[in-house]
Order: C-alpha cells, then structure tokens, then sequence
DNA sequence: AAAAAACCTTAAGGTAGATTAAGGAAATCT
DNA sequence: AGATTTCCTTAATCTACCTTAAGGTTTTTT
C-alpha cells in the first residue's frame, strides 16, 4: 500500500506522459518511484557528450534540448529538438552500450528525470507494462526520424522551413534562427533570405 | 516434445536470425513455427502501398526489396533496400495501425516469411524472448535511419555514394544505378557523372 | 552598466546538383 | 528472336543553396 496518488510527486509528469499510453497502477507506480532521479540542467550544460555511452533515458520535465552531430569540419547539425514531455536520449548508444556520436545539451535551464539501464530493465521485468511504453517510444521516434528523412529528399528548404514552422509552431519563437538552420539542413543566410521571402509575398 | 530440431523447416533461416541475439529452445521454436507464413513474391509485385495498413513483419529469406515513397510530383524517392535475412516492414503503419506512406516492391524473384500482429502479440506474452528480439530488430532500424539522416546533412552525394558501395558491395551489382541514385538523394543522371570522376581519377 | 558574445540581415559571387534532351546498350517480355 | 521497356551516359543550361564579408542588433556575462 502505497500513499503516491495523495502525495504530488516530482515524477508526477513522467506518470502523466505514460498514462497517455496505458493506465498505471499503484504497484507500477511505486515501482517506478524509485528509479527515476530529478536532475537540473543548466543553459549550455550537456547531458550527453559524442564518445560518451548514453547513460539514461532523459524526461524532459521542463527546459528545452537540442540534440546534433558535429561533422569533420566541425559544423553542428541539429537532428532533434526535445521540450517538455518528451525524450532526449541516443536510443542507438543507450541500447547498444556503444559511443555515442551525438551532443545533447540544453538550449534553457531545464530539469529532467533521468532511468538509467539497471532500472530500466528491472522495470521491463517486473513490470512488462514499461516494455509496451518504451517500444512505443522507440517507435514514435522512429516515425519521426522516418518523416524528418523523406522530407530532407522530396521537399525545398522553403518547404522544410513552412512544414517546421507548422509542426513546431512555439518551437519558432522559443529558439534562435540558427538553431533552426541547423535543423533544416540550410545556412543561417540562407534562412534569413527564406524568412524575407516569406514576409515580401 | 517435438522434432523440430530434426526436420529441415521454412523457417531456419529465421531461427537462425533470432539466434543471432538469443538462443531459442524447443519450446519458442515450436510456438514460432505455425505463426510464420512462406510466401513468394513475383518481381515488381507489392507487399506494401500507400494507403493500405502494413499487416506484417515480412522477413527476407531470400531475394530483394526496396522500401520507398512516392512525392506530390510523382518521383519515387528509395528509404531502403531489404536483402535476405533482414526485415522489409513499415514499423510505423504496422504497431500504430495508420495507413502507410510507403510503398515495398519486390526487384527480384523472393521468398518472404510473415507474422501478422494477432501472431506477434501472442508470442510477445507467451515467449518474452520474441519480445526483445523485436525491440532489438526497432532499435537497429532506427540506428541505420539516424545514420542515414545524419550523414544525408553532412556528406556530399560523391562522398554518399562512397559510403554506400562501402557498407553494401554485393548491392550495388545487384541493383539498378537508377534505384542507387534515388537512395542517395540524387539524380541518375547526376549519379553517371559520379561514376564518370571516379573512374578518370 | 559596460563588455563580450551570440544573433540577424544584406548582398555579391560561386558551386553542387537538377533539368532537359537525345542516343545507345541492356534487360525483359512475347 | 524480335519488340519493348528499362537503363546508362554525355553535355548544355539552369537554379537552389553556399560562401564570404560586413554592419547592426540583441542577449548574455561580468
């Protein structure tokens, strides 16, 4: 018997995020309480550095991340922006234990519950509802990473550009310009010629 | 008891892809057996198009598939080519159950095995090993198309093209240059002139 | 509050890759 | 074996996007 539904937890919106899946119940949820750590993250802080094993599932509870590959020219290449409610994590290095060859460091101060993979496994056994939830995760980002990639193929940088602005409309206004180059696969110059275009016509 | 182990089945070599993460006993391979279907598949015969659910995992025992989109403009852009002992499924439109974008078509004669979800799902409660398999097989997936993504921002089409005769020699004999070029992002045309500089250098 | 750093914009000139067109070689179908 | 479709190549022209450079603005740090 567990008093967790009476007491707010720190936790309370990574419960949420899950139950938007499947419900929990109090023995999941006790389950779960232990094993998840509050971090804060600092402006500029990375939680993920390129040679270093991803260590964690990270919930973003609040704060924003960017998450990019620096190239042997030493150019950064955004792949993903994590915000509230959503996970940043190189799912590749963290299943694999390999060296990660991405960066992900916190675009504002933010705060986020971190698993690491001893209790992440001993949720997936004793508790096989974290199995579902963790390959739905996987899966939705893979979609994402699915569509991000026919997109870089079949559409123009103005269309890349209309389509982020649509899918990610408080992203625009939270994260500076180049960042959003960087995302879009096009040069800071580049988009500001876009962006001119754009208010012209 | 059974006699699996005895009787050359459809199936081994599926078993033997599984045994590439986790030893199967008796046991799973007698659960696995009759909920895997054989089927074979003409040249230029679909197993998926747009519009339709994906309703299988479709596993290549032998022959060669690409997985591709079709864009506004009508342009078929390759996500994927699929060889003997890998997976040709959309993730995505099988465990959401949304329509696929994607079209799969077979370029040459092959053999497939299918598990449908009512037959995946039981495996996955009654034989949790089936369960991290496939988690394994997402995972990878999802590394290959990060990759894809990452190296699609960064290289150039020559240094593309390098890296795919790299990572699949055998492919690039096997497949049109037409099909290569539009899994690189580019042109035949231009694609020809690669060629062309790669030879004359 | 001042100094430093990051960000945004404009514009000129350059390049990777697209488009169009057309002929020849292979593969596939009948 | 012949007919048809697909595939490969070359070359000229064109365009989306990059590079470099520079000045002004905003944000962050001290």
């Amino acid at each position: 018997m567990t008093l967790s539904h009476d007491i707010p937890s720190k936790i309370d919106p990574l419960i949420k995020h899950f139950e938007d899946y499947l419900p929990l119940d109090e023995f999941d949820k006790s389950m779960l309480l232990p094993r998840v750590v509050e971090r804060k993250i600092k402006r500029r802080q990375f939680i993920l550095q390129e040679g270093d094993v991803c260590q964690h599932y990270n919930f973003v509870v609040h704060g924003c991340f960017k998450i990019y590959k620096v190239d042997e020219k030493g150019v950064e290449h955004n792949i993903q922006f994590v915000v509230e409610n959503d996970w940043a994590t190189d799912i590749g290095s963290f299943h694999a234990e390999n060296p990660s060859e991405l960066y992900i460091e916190a675009m504002e101060p933010s705060t986020i519950l971190q698993i690491n993979k001893t209790d992440l496994l001993f949720l997936y056994v004793n508790c096989p509802k974290f199995d579902r939830n963790f390959r739905v995760i996987i899966e939705n980002k893979f979609i994402e990473l699915q569509n991000r990639l026919l997109q870089s193929f079949s559409a123009s940088a103005m269309e890349r550009y209309l389509a982020f602005l649509q899918q990610y409309p408080a992203l625009s206004q939270r994260i500076p310009n180049t960042q959003i180059a960087s995302y879009l696969g096009i040069t800071p110059e580049f988009l500001s010629k876009l962006r001119k275009d754009l208010v012209s016509k």
